[in-house]
RNA sequence: CGGGGUAUGGUGUAAUGGCAGCACGAAUCCUUUGGGAGGAUUUAGUCCCAGUUCAAGUCUGGGUACCCCGACCA
């Protein structure tokens, strides 16, 4: 991508909004644009690192065996009364009317609908068990919304449930989810800490959510240092300064932390509601036994931020950024543009697509100022004092050094030592 | 929903009730080209509705939007 023709303007300071650091860097860097508190337009950059984190997800769920479907927003209210959350979940719950004056709601969560649309299809245990996923909008009418894309009134969820015949079923499964969410955190560069939780609406059982320690954490977790043991304040039985109820070394620490994913254990609460039943091997009637497991793609994009940057702005774990190359052309000389537009083709023909920065009218110092505040992990630099070598320079976005490498080298220098995943878009 | 705060060009900020100014950005030209470079010229603004006043960006009332803190959530 020529960045002379790149939907994307950066801002040269800190934007006023908000005080999470990766709010202002997201801002700063155009990556997302506020179009009402807790509302976001995603731009370009913004986009391909959110799609970057989807294709991750998709992987990882896929792996555990869950398929993919698209559920709709609007869902009428009879579904929601059924549940009784028509009125429990309200104010979360936006509420529409369409012309008829018939009430709908738009989905912040989708156990009705799934449960509704799995009902068509189940009838015997031979049918389970089943894993559907989504990736879609949610929308929540909060009291607050804060940091940017930490809590947003409209976002972009990975919302996966499974169908199981029973609970020894749904634990294989939960399982496996928990591997799952720990192998997305991990390719996202987070490390997570999975902790003991509240079910809130959603179920009486104790859940688990994936939290990540900030200070920008809006949730209070008791963490043990010493085996990574964790539980939500709000159901720990433990206190603050405590011995770790696991390993019985670690003290206990209370601190602050970004939820990025929940997973419940629903039990048969929707399918019973909802009249999902199967028959079992003996002919009886049983409800089919639930789980469910969310994932804030938003939110682990902005948490993602805030865990890596620097002074300079962000950095981008490879997998998740925009683009694994940003080429950068110095000086107007015809012998520099035309060694730029050849690594710049060179590079697509390895499989890397790259940020060109082919802009005539910027200085060096702009280039460099604005390729570190936007964060891709390697930088390619064309200049004089390169081509006389016949080299580029090559510079990690995390590291201070740069190397000339031989431009005929390139190809042998990036399947040997980067590893720099291509992050084309997806189709 | 309760509490606190803010609202001035595209962005960030000034202006005792008395001519709305500065910086960045953008535009044109020249110089510059390895860390947001310099000069010249230009561009664009007081959130909305009332009120007080000779005079309102400034004071009063109402509205709206946004930010921050609490309860809720991914």
């Amino acid at each position: 991508m020529r960045q002379s023709h790149f939907f994307c303007k950066t801002l040269k300071t800190n934007p006023k909004e908000g005080d999470a650091i990766s709010h202002k860097l997201l801002l700063r860097g155009n990556f997302i644009s506020q179009l009402a508190s807790g509302v976001y337009s995603f731009l370009p950059l913004g986009l391909r690192a959110h799609r970057n984190i989807e294709k991750i997800i998709r992987e990882e769920i896929e792996k555990i065996g869950g398929q993919e479907v698209l559920l709709p927003s609007l869902q009428p209210k009879e579904i929601w009364l059924k549940t009784k959350r028509w009125d429990e979940m309200d104010p979360p719950l936006f509420r529409v009317k369409d012309r008829h004056s018939k009430e709908f709601a738009l989905g912040p969560t989708h156990e009705e609908v799934i449960t509704g649309l799995v009902k068509l299809a189940i009838q015997s245990y031979k049918d389970l068990p089943v894993a559907l996923y989504q990736i879609q909008t949610k929308f929540r009418n909060e009291m607050r919304f804060y940091g940017g894309l930490m809590r947003a009134r409209e976002f972009i969820m990975k919302d996966l449930y499974s169908f199981h015949a029973d609970k020894d079923d749904l634990e294989k499964f939960f399982n496996k989810a928990i591997g799952a969410y720990e192998a997305i955190f991990n390719r996202c560069g987070l490390k997570a800490i999975k902790s003991e939780a509240s079910g809130g609406i959603f179920t009486k059982e104790n859940t688990y959510e994936f939290q990540i320690l900030s200070e920008m954490g809006e949730d209070r977790i008791l963490f043990c240092e010493n085996c990574c043991w964790a539980s939500n304040l709000e159901v720990a039985e433990v206190k603050d300064g405590g011995k770790c109820p696991k390993c019985e070394k670690g003290k206990l620490e209370k601190r602050n932390s970004i939820e990025l994913g929940h997973i419940f254990r629903l039990g048969s609460k929707y399918s019973e509601t909802i009249g999902l039943y199967f028959k079992d091997k003996e002919g009886n009637e049983k409800p089919v036994i639930m789980g469910c497991y969310g994932i804030g793609i938003g939110r682990l994009l902005a948490t993602v931020v805030e865990i890596n940057n620097d002074e300079k702005g962000i950095v981008w774990p490879k997998e998740l950024a925009p683009f694994p190359i940003h080429l950068i052309q110095i000086g107007e000389g015809q012998d520099v543009k035309k060694v730029a537009e050849t690594v710049y083709s060179s590079l697509m023909e390895f499989g890397f697509e790259s940020l060109y920065d082919d802009r005539q009218d910027k200085t060096a110092g702009e280039k460099f100022a604005e390729a570190d505040l936007i964060g891709m992990p390697c930088r390619i630099v064309v200049s004089e004092r390169t081509i006389e070598k016949d080299c580029v320079e090559i510079k990690p976005r995390d590291e201070v050094k740069a190397e000339l490498v031989r431009i005929d080298y390139l190809q042998q220098f990036f399947n040997s030592k980067l590893k720099v995943q291509n992050s084309k878009l997806q189709p």
